[in-house]
DNA sequence: AAAAAATGGTTTCGCTAAAGGATATTGCAA
DNA sequence: TTGCAATATCCTTTAGCGAAACCATTTTTT
């Protein structure tokens, strides 16, 4: 490997004068700095990070936390777009991504003392158990994070607009006559009572009677979980119109229920789910639901957190919400035709 | 951050004293080591990887790569549960993933020069464009690499038994009665080669006569594409009984290709997928497929990787091949009965 | 002659490998 | 048993890895 040294024997100039000459030193005449970099093209000089790392102090390396959990975490397309367009951001400014998680290692390193290990510069904490204390040991240290969709007092967090969302939900469901509507809630998050805010608002706005027993809880991207409640809905003797699902996943789950106990959709119930993942517009029927906007939430989450570590300063830690859209499916029936 | 030196000055030892008990070495008293790796621990003290890096020229970094193409990549599910699975395993021998990727950074760096700067120990090629310069030029260079799914000479190579999933699927397709089958093929690859080999041999073993016409070329993970060259097939005057699709993900366009045209499935038209994606399984009604063990292959794409950088001697580049399973489905009709 | 611009020398980041030195332990012939 | 070399044990010193910051020096410009 070509190092500065290397391109300082064979010009003729010190090692300092180089790195100068390739880190664009105001310090150093055009003429030089011009042959040095010439010279390090030639020689097919890369520089070595884990020596800049090591002066500097700044590895250009973001910690990227995802649930390990099977079917959690990466193979869960929401989680995987942004990261995927968190990723494109991180690329074009010369930040690298590495997963870090816990238990890393022989010594079983927590998340915190994996990332101090690793020197990360940022953190992204995208799925996961937020409740967990190695998520606490992170959010107290002293490495910058921003969290998706999940709120800390002191981290920075980039979410849907989960409130409004639901209500825009709310909004078009009642305007196709449904009165009588049933949600089934996620784990309860701060994220999941946004939502339930939004159900209720939505609901009080039009004047629609909200039947306290009809407020379920499940879980995220919980298939066999969603599969259970929504039957337990449906063999009450008092049946809704139509029922929330936490998430798009989950909806699927949900509906599978609903057949198997034949009833057909939207004809017999109507429902709607929350994320817009590809396959929520591919099923037949298409899903109603409201579509997150992955890009943007990955996109304003690397900016967000490449500020603060470039100019921890003019930063403050901010709950940054992202509007996304409601996509008209086909699984809400219109009641009032 | 405290370093080794801080808990040498505290303990009244040499630099290197300190290192050694911390790495185990021999010539170090029990007493010593023990009370230097208390102290350590004390003091909070984790080791800068970036520094012991620089001196051992071992990072314990491998860099991943995949498509960065919207829509693939990350975001299918296929890799990103291989890559899950590789990481579990390189996790618990303290190596960590960082995405590499072509165009990184200010400089743009090619895959090859971003591998060299990051000094990753080894890369795992998993979705993206093989054929392009950036990968030949990482194929052809001093680093360990493993591919999923595409096969190159010099380097190992980590993917399903294609030739006889394709060929199970084709056993069941004519045990099912039918005769009259078209293939949808992806892009040219050595994997759609022995894929189409499969389907050859099946048809050949069972005397069922292979219409040419009936060989199709479209894409893989492309619902567009799909769709088109399902409705292609169908408009002709022959029809098949069956057909099968590139991928899971492929069926879906191709199966809303042949609602659309008012076919019902499998009544009219059965449909096979390849990859066995969790949505296969979930939709109505399920879908026939060969489900790729993605838990194996990214365990040992993990294992063989790390066994070429630590073990350069005793490894040899190969072609490891990962048997998977018949997920029946309800997809193709019974014919015989 | 003073100021500005260009370049160089040296130290430092944190760590480890290799060689070197001090002390204690053993081997073994006288 | 004694004496002294051989050996083992444990620790220190030295020497970088590659890059960049700091301060010093030389050269050029005004």
């Amino acid at each position: 490997m070509v190092s500065l040294k290397d391109i300082a024997k064979k010009c003729g100039v010190s090692i300092a004068t180089v790195s100068k000459a390739l880190n664009d030193h105001h310090d150093i005449s055009d003429a030089t700095k011009e042959r040095l970099v010439r010279a390090a093209r030639e020689m097919g000089y890369f520089p070595n990070s884990q020596a800049r790392a090591l002066k500097t102090n700044r590895t250009y390396n973001i910690g990227v936390m995802f649930s390990e959990e099977e079917g959690k975490g990466l193979s869960q397309e929401f989680f995987a777009r942004i990261i995927s367009y968190f990723k494109d951001y991180c690329d074009n400014l010369g930040y690298d991504l590495t997963f870090v998680s816990s238990g890393f290692g022989k010594q079983k390193m927590s998340l915190y003392e994996h990332c101090k290990y690793r020197n990360v510069d940022g953190i992204l904490l995208t799925s996961g158990d937020f409740t967990s204390p190695d998520v606490f040991e992170v959010i107290n240290g002293d490495i910058p994070v921003v969290t998706i969709d999940y709120i800390f007092e002191s981290a920075t967090t980039v979410m849907s607009s989960n409130e409004m969302g639901v209500e825009k939900l709310v909004d078009y469901v009642i305007k196709n006559g449904h009165t009588k509507i049933a949600y089934i809630q996620g784990l309860y998050t701060s994220v999941t009572k946004r939502r339930l805010q939004g159900f209720f608002k939505g609901c009080q706005k039009h004047g629609v009677e909200i039947n306290p027993d009809w407020i379920y809880k499940a879980d995220y991207h919980n298939l066999e979980k969603a599969y259970i409640v929504t039957k337990q809905i449906m063999e009450k003797d008092e049946k809704p119109t139509c029922i929330f699902m936490p998430d798009d996943y989950s909806a699927l789950g949900g509906m599978r229920a609903l057949t198997d106990m034949g009833y057909k959709i939207p004809e017999d119930v109507s429902v709607v789910g929350f994320d817009g993942i590809s396959y929520s517009q591919l099923m037949n029927p298409r899903l109603t639901t409201y579509a997150q906007d992955t890009k943007t939430i990955g996109r304003l989450a690397a900016e967000k957190l490449i500020n603060m570590i470039e100019q921890p300063e003019t930063s403050f830690t901010e709950e940054i919400v992202v509007e996304g859209e409601l996509y008209e499916g086909e699984t809400v029936k219109d009641l009032t035709k």
